[in-house]
RNA sequence: GGUCUCGUAGCUCAGCUGGAUAGAGCAGCUGACUUCUAAUCAGCAGGUCACAGGUUCGAACCCUGUCGGGAUCACCA
């Protein structure tokens, strides 16, 4: 049993035998002592105070001499207010520590045998991937980075939004300004080219407006739009044409963004295609029809009345029996549920689909789904740059590609400054700059709670210092090196018995690290791990500045903090693996 | 207007199911490289945890209300 589970019984059983009271061990609170007082774990002892109907140091008192009694590895305690602090034994420590060394993969749990779905990213397919995408990507990423080590068998799907008015817009405009520019003559990474006749569609039609505005016509639409709207009609006409053009144009968006993904470092087991699945959904609703859960108003439309939900009435089918975009996500999650049969499903899609989210899954809910009950919408805030929100208007849209160069110059100029892989090849010192760039811009991300609207200064983004991903990209390469520099070290920890208060508070950081990871996945919030794995390297610094590893004062010394060095890097590396971030061969 | 959500240091953020004197980083000031990598470490300064009540031995955290920011409430996707 680990630790402070023995100490949660062992309270448990003290209160029992001292005051006649049963506590539940999983009631009991148990947290690591605060540095600036003595002792590893601290029991809280106000609860007990009914029970025993004494003062809390008193309680205390009585506690931590019952539990230095019967608990084999707490050897002493102090007392301070209402709080027992307790001592764990060194022998203990270098105990856990030689275990968790000899832990394949410390924090991995094995198959829990539920597999898990997860849908991030996402994209339309009429312009480039920009901030706001880095930030489902890396949550969903980590995500089930997260979930896989947890034990969960974790499919990654998104679901490509590649039809509709708006990717029409794009085609529309290239057919009439593109002269046949392609992505090989142009140079340009096809999800960037179409983004452009994009943004060539949206000044055309602002000239037309203003025009018919000035011909006070401001209520006609304008022609182009007209136009677009014919097309997606063609497109569902399945006209050969359009169609054609459609999948020339959507092969140059795929083909950006797989570039784009790959440099992120996402992937996906699976891609959906919403020309593929729009249609889905209808049958569901003919089921539900049947089964009243949905009623048909006198114009034909079909809706779904959720008051008792506090979630008002919610269009499912519109009077020309076309489906809306609820009809297809229902439609989409009995497919998925076709497919892979999950236990679990997540979606990794913005706040401002909140409301979509809840209707969907009481719609789900509803129909007797029966993966209805694990539905999670794992929402996050918007990603605002310091000047307000991006308007793709105003031209404030940071692109992912350009950001990602930014960042990687950045880390090469800062590197190159400090000249410390000087001597690698160029291969190797690029690939050292783009590890540390990328875990910049990604930790900065991935550090913010998902649900809160984060602020994001480009400018600020490629943080180098204090909490940033090199800073602990910097813990892990210079723990590495140590190894390194100590050649073939082994030897008896257990012999080492005075550990210093900066290497048990790195133990009690690695005990936690399993924790965090069910934490994580309890909440699904990745910031959990990229906060700790930052306290972590914090500790291993402070460590490695205070404490000599390599000149220890003895070998009993030496092969001890060799042995929690590494037991730290492979921490490190995992917790970052788990943030979807490299650690560099050097720095 | 209804619903949801956020409000913690000048700025960006932590703060686990209520527990000790509310913590980091950046920015500002001060120290530490002949030593295992100074992308580091140590220190100073910076707070009415939006506000007001309530519950509790104990509240940034729970409840109620108020004020501010954001989102959403489409036969749009």
């Amino acid at each position: 049993m680990e630790i402070t589970q023995l100490i949660k019984v062992g309270v448990s059983k003290a209160v029992e035998a001292l005051y006649q009271h049963s506590v539940s061990a999983t009631d009991i609170l148990v947290s690591a002592t605060r540095k600036e007082f003595e002792g590893d774990y601290t029991v809280v002892v106000f609860p007990f105070t009914k029970a025993a109907r004494k003062a809390p140091p008193a309680i205390a008192e009585e506690l931590g001499n019952y539990l230095v009694e019967h608990v084999e590895d707490i050897e002493a305690f102090n007392i301070i207010k209402g709080f027992l602090n307790l001592v764990v034994s060194n022998s203990y420590w270098s105990k856990f520590l030689s275990e968790v060394a000899g832990q394949e993969q410390y924090g991995k749990h094995p198959d829990n045998g539920e597999r898990v779905v997860i849908e991030y990213s996402s994209p339309n397919t009429n312009k480039p991937l920009h901030l706001g995408h880095i930030r489902n990507n890396l949550l969903g990423w980590s995500m089930s980075q997260i979930l896989t080590t947890a034990g969960y068998d974790v499919k990654r799907v998104q679901i490509i939004n590649d039809r509709g008015i708006h990717i029409c817009k794009s085609m529309l405009a290239w057919q009439k300004f593109g002269n046949g520019e392609t992505p090989e003559s142009s140079g340009m990474k096809g999800d960037h080219l179409v983004g452009k006749y994009y943004v060539a569609y949206n000044t055309e039609e602002k000239k037309q407006k203003a025009a018919l505005a000035e011909a006070g016509k401001e209520d006609d639409e304008p022609t182009i739009l007209t136009e677009a709207r014919e097309m997606l009609l063609k497109w569902e006409d399945n006209d050969p044409e359009v169609r054609k053009l459609w999948e020339m144009m959507n092969g140059w968006v795929f083909s950006g963004f797989d570039t784009t993904y790959k440099r992120l470092g996402v992937s996906f087991d699976k891609l959906y295609y919403e020309s593929q699945t729009y249609l889905l959904g209808k049958d569901a609703i003919d089921a539900g029809l049947e089964k009243k859960i949905f009623y048909t108003k006198e114009d034909g439309s079909v809706w779904i009345d959720l008051e008792d939900a506090k979630l008002d009435h919610k269009l499912v089918l519109r009077s020309d029996g076309t489906s809306v975009y609820m009809t297809q996500d229902i439609g989409t999650a009995q497919e998925r549920f076709k497919d892979y049969k999950m236990d679990k499903s997540v979606y990794v899609v913005g706040n401002e689909q909140d409301h979509h989210f809840k209707v969907l899954f009481k719609i789900l809910e509803r129909l007797g789904a029966s993966y209805a009950d694990n539905l999670y919408h794992l929402s996050y805030g918007m990603v605002e740059l310091p000047e307000g929100k991006m308007k793709s208007r105003e031209g404030t849209v940071v692109d992912a590609d350009d950001l990602m160069d930014e960042v990687v110059q950045i880390a090469k100029q800062e590197s190159e400054e400090r000249g410390d892989v000087a001597d690698l090849p160029a291969d190797r010192k690029q690939e050292v700059w783009r590890r540390i760039g990328l875990a910049a811009l990604k930790y900065h991300m991935i550090r913010v709670s998902p649900r809160k609207t984060m602020v994001f200064d480009p400018k600020e983004s490629v943080d180098i210092q204090g909490q940033s991903g090199p800073f602990i990209q910097y813990s892990a390469v210079r723990a590495n090196s140590v190894l390194k520099k100590a050649g073939d070290w082994g030897g008896d920890v257990s012999a080492y018995s005075t550990p210093e208060s900066q290497e048990k508070d790195l133990m009690v950081m690695i005990k936690r690290y399993p924790d965090v990871i069910q934490e994580a996945v309890k909440n699904y919030d990745p910031s959990l791990v990229g906060n700790y794995a930052y306290e972590l390297a914090k500790s291993y610094n402070k460590f490695y500045h205070d404490i000599r590893i390599l000149k220890a004062e003895s070998e009993a010394a030496k092969s001890f903090r060799l042995l929690l060095t590494q037991v730290v890097s492979r921490t490190l590396e995992s917790a970052l693996t788990l943030l979807g971030i490299e650690v560099p061969e050097r720095m």
